[in-house]
DNA sequence: GTCTATAAGTTGATAGAC
DNA sequence: GTCTATCAACTTATAGAC
């Protein structure tokens, strides 16, 4: 438990005794690596040797720190989920401060400019640059669920999905609780299809990726949406 | 090359001297087979070994029918798009119809009917019953787009996209060709998300699936939020 | 914690008899 | 057109030395 007998390399990067082990730093590798695979080929075609060798790392050390293939999809998700967490945070506490503002004092700037910066801060995660990666794993959890999708939907799914139907239901007026969820729902495919059906975008819209500009055009295009659909209901 | 050896009871179902030979028979059972298969467990994980045991047919018959994998994979595309093609073509004649009725003899009402029933139809299509293993493979090549995608698109979905470009266009008054496409995508997202969000979807709304019941709810939602969203524009 | 080596099983494809 | 039999390659997982 001692020497560096192969790379020496490594171990000139990393402080000697410091918190992050050396165990930790090839289990860090070997999550980002995976990350990229099971996006980029799907899980079934990620050959376990393929990406111990593309992450520099002997291919018995997933199973000594994952278990089995599958227990390193889980752990890839656990990791996607934090990191949207952490990135969608202030846009949600934002939101949640804006829904406590009491249901008398209503204020329909404020609240479309909360569900604004929501449904940019989605955008921006599903379809922004190095969106690619988290974004797929998703999808196909979403076209066939395994325990993958319970930290995704308990990750952060939920929490969103919740507060957009609160929004809407202040701004839409007077609405049946299920009307709202669908059409928070409806909120949601406006954002999700320039992933979902990226490909047809991509051809129908003569874009080659989704780029600085055509997300304005997107963004423009949906805050248009958004104030056509809420607008004030009839008293 | 002649006579059944083996297997007599199935020459039983067959006509003797007909136009759909014992070949075609077999061509068409692997298709569905791999159409299922493929659908349910995606294109790495079904064996070919397992899918001919499925269909009850010798495994080899692949390669003589198809060539190999991608061969089957492809040709079962080819069969999706022509039963869409067909299934959607009374929607699409209609809508062809309503917008080659000049341009001067604007009846928002004829238009508006004519876009609900586009989708309708396009909702019916990918959530309806039996919708699951073709919307499935239609999402996956909007991720990973393969040959397969072309002969989606061109066979279908890039008609349909122009149809409702062309009609939001005439409904939403004065839009630039750029905004109008948006506008489309941004509907057919609205559409699109009980499908590519299935999983958040069932959860949301406490649904076991899509059934008759909620695709009412969600044809309902749709039309009052094609209403708001293509309300005339202020001259 | 990391390594080598290998077990035990599947896979897609095809050669060749009928 | 259909069958049996087989090949070569590749998979996950693990035993055991260091």
């Amino acid at each position: 438990m001692t020497d560096a007998t192969v790379d020496g390399s490594r171990t000139m990067t990393m402080p000697v005794s410091d918190r992050s082990t050396r165990g930790d730093l090839t289990r860090d590798t070997l999550l980002q690596a995976a990350m990229q695979a099971f996006a980029a080929e799907g899980y079934d075609k990620v050959s376990l040797r393929a990406l111990a060798a593309r992450a520099g790392v002997n291919q018995s050390l997933i199973g000594y720190h994952f278990g089995h293939k599958q227990g390193l999809y889980r752990a890839v998700f656990v990791e996607i989920a934090a990191r949207i967490r952490a990135r969608l945070d202030p846009e949600m506490a934002a939101v949640e401060a804006a829904l406590s503002e009491g249901e008398g004092a209503r204020d329909r700037a404020a609240d479309f400019d909360a569900l604004f910066r929501l449904t940019d801060g989605v955008l921006a995660l599903m379809t922004g640059p190095g969106s690619d990666a988290w974004a797929r794993l998703i999808m196909r959890e979403q076209q066939r669920p395994t325990e993958a999708f319970d930290i995704l939907y308990d990750g952060f799914m939920g929490r969103f999905l919740d507060l957009v139907e609160r929004l809407v239901a202040r701004l839409a007026g007077p609405i049946e609780p299920e009307a709202a969820r669908v059409l928070a729902l409806t909120v949601l495919g406006q954002i999700l299809v320039f992933r979902s059906a990226r490909a047809s975008v991509l051809r129908a819209m003569s874009w080659r990726d989704i780029d600085a500009a055509a997300m304005a055009t997107i963004r423009t295009a949906l805050h248009r949406n958004l104030q056509a659909l809420l607008a004030a209901a009839p008293p």
